[in-house]
DNA sequence: CAACTTGGTTCCTGTTGGAAACCGAAGGAG
DNA sequence: CTCCTTCGGTTTCCAACAGGAACCAAGTTG
């Protein structure tokens, strides 16, 4: 299963031992894990996924984001072929960003994990007082 | 999966009992999203969907954690519910990490993604390579 | 009593993220 | 002609945070 980086999570079977490669640091899924787990390029995938989007009104509808964190991370996913980056010589110059079939696909991946969020949000948010009540004692 | 794509997003845009905007700040799916996107939290939770285990082992079987690292991580994850944290007053004090099933929820919900990163790091990577060789004309 | 084990915490330093200032092209105001 | 504005960034500066290494506590062995 060399190809079975992350048999863990597909199918809980082995792993453990080592060669399951995702718990060595130079992995590609974990390269691909941290890029994700990345503060905004979920945020801009999903933005994106609705219809494609000019710089100014991705910083508009993406609260907290900082221009520079918003060019970077909207250049990151460029590079790995998640969004496209189309510029128009107008007036003032126009970029619009799109999302490739590529970047919907992850989308429809990330998909599964933000139902997840959104149904379980509150439970996770009891836990927290939980957690927190009985630390305190 | 074309339209279906992220059905999600809709219903964060317009979500009734509050305006769960995810693309507003203080949004708790984008804790969540905070949280999974933290460096070491997926790779925990799957090991430990694997199987309970103790905090050397967690150390030794995940490449490049410092145990720094991994007792916030694990606190916080202890603090979400999505593990256990259970002291047994053994010789050398023996503390054994296990998924709550809230956490295996989140680990289920979290595969799609995985193994989109499985299948696609290819066309990732070759999207790297094709954006450096043209960033460098 | 010194050494070793497990499971951390503390200290120091290097990287990173955010805020805000600046840039550059072009059109408009004065 | 100079100033001001808009768009899409980049640069600068600083605070927060991540990582490595050393340290710590408790108990057991030698």
């Amino acid at each position: 299963m060399q190809d079975g980086t992350f048999s863990t999570l597909g199918h809980f079977g082995e792993t453990a031992g080592g060669r399951g490669d995702v718990f060595n640091a130079n992995c590609p899924t974990r390269r691909l894990l941290d890029r994700v787990g990345d503060k905004w390029s979920v945020l801009i995938l999903s933005l994106l996924g609705d219809g494609e989007r000019r710089f100014s009104a991705l910083k508009r509808e993406i609260g907290g984001v900082s221009q520079k964190m918003l060019s970077q991370t909207l250049r990151s996913l460029e590079r790995d072929g998640l969004v496209t980056r189309t510029v128009a010589p107008t007036v003032p110059v126009t970029v619009v960003y799109a999302i490739t079939p590529l970047g919907a696909e992850l989308l429809a991946a990330l998909s599964m994990m933000i139902d997840w969020a959104e149904a379980r949000i509150d439970a996770v948010t009891e836990a927290q007082r939980r957690f927190d009540r009985r630390d305190r004692l």
